[in-house]
DNA sequence: TCATTATTGTTGCAATTGCAACAATATACA
DNA sequence: TGTATATTGTTGCAATTGCAACAATAATGA
């Protein structure tokens, strides 16, 4: 995965956050850091593990979204009337905040490593079109079994193993999947029962591949 | 909508196709271009309207995007088995198509328009995450019904108005919705019953804004 | 214009799902 | 270590949905 750093020297990295007036900001986990999300801001999470989660008006939670380091988000977060969406740490996180608006109306004079910045800024975000299109292939299957085989499916690509450990719990999961838990966790016996799938604690193996 | 072309003038445009290699493409109604994606492409859709739609083992159709004038897409589709993918054109279709990684690993040497364009790439696709944001936020929302109020929603904060045209047509917008277009016509029957739109052929007019 | 094709509306029925409620485990932390 | 808390498993049941089949209407093109 392409970082926001990459092919930029050190020293210039230092002098790029300072250009662009990037504030880099701890927090510790299960701490929101929505507060921080004011007009149009990108974040780069650089350590640690954040969730971006949607609250429906019924209480309903999704998990938009999984923020590894490396990821970036945004105030891409469309946010409508009876939804409320919250960037969550899972554990201790850092994160740089770049306004968006500064970056994209900076007048460069000659710093090469702002136009590699930009570059790498467009990796990251095709990467990250690539992630929505993967979600959204899950989402519009139609029952939950094709939805989890393609959640499996896209794991398998990714990893090459047929192993996937949940990189949280099944509850996670079935947010994530925007299904309801326990109907998922029915689901997941009949793989079991069908020899399609096991499962250890948190970790399932495909048994088809 | 920012275009490729943004802040480049028109000579700079051309020389900037010549410079990275882009092929522009003249597509007739109702074809099929997904011939023309080998390895990492991108394509400009510059005039005409065109779907990307996969089509799944069970022969289900879904509208994965929609791409109008400007809009950008890519082989950032990912495409997993038992999946198809196609990009069909509904108008006469004009695209210009970008090797991905040819730009990306473009040596600049002091070409301004090149550092615009990637700019205005940049720009383009975080526009686009926004619209795989909304569209994941209509996926996972549980019931039709609150899949079409949240796509009114989104229109309505879209255009601010209360009448929405769709593009095309019911069994498109069921298979953009990821839904059965039967079960679709209940719903819209149903929200109409209780008051909450009319409609008059291909528009649906919101009572309750 | 007329005939063919595509779209829309409708409905019964079976399958799937969400929901609720609770038991069984596992995990966290004082 | 023990207790409170979180997660997981399970099931009946009602609600929602997809599917199929067909009629009605609209759009298309020869």
């Amino acid at each position: 995965m392409v970082s926001i750093f990459n092919k930029i020297s050190v020293n210039n990295q230092k002098k790029l956050l300072k250009l662009l007036e990037a504030n880099t900001i701890f927090f510790k986990k299960d701490s929101a850091i929505s507060s921080m999300i004011k007009g149009n801001i990108i974040g780069v999470v650089i350590e640690g593990y954040a969730q971006i989660i949607r609250t429906d008006y019924n209480g309903n939670r999704t998990i938009i979204e999984e923020l590894e380091e490396g990821n970036v988000f945004g105030s891409f977060i469309s946010s409508l009337n009876n939804n409320e969406y919250n960037v969550l740490t899972k554990e201790d996180t850092k994160i740089i905040f770049f306004d968006y608006e500064f970056i994209i109306n900076f007048e460069n004079n000659g710093y090469s490593y702002y136009n590699q910045f930009i570059k790498n800024l467009l990796e990251i975000t095709t990467e990250l079109i690539d992630e929505k299109n993967k979600k959204i292939e899950i989402l519009t299957q139609k029952t939950i079994r094709d939805k989890l085989l393609t959640y499996f499916e896209i794991n398998f690509k990714k990893t090459g193993s047929k192993n996937i450990y949940l990189t949280s719990s099944y509850t996670d999961l079935a947010d994530y999947l925007a299904i309801d838990r326990s109907a998922m966790s029915r689901e997941l016996k009949n793989l079991k029962n069908e020899g399609f799938i096991t499962t250890k604690g948190r970790k399932i193996t495909l048994l088809y591949k």
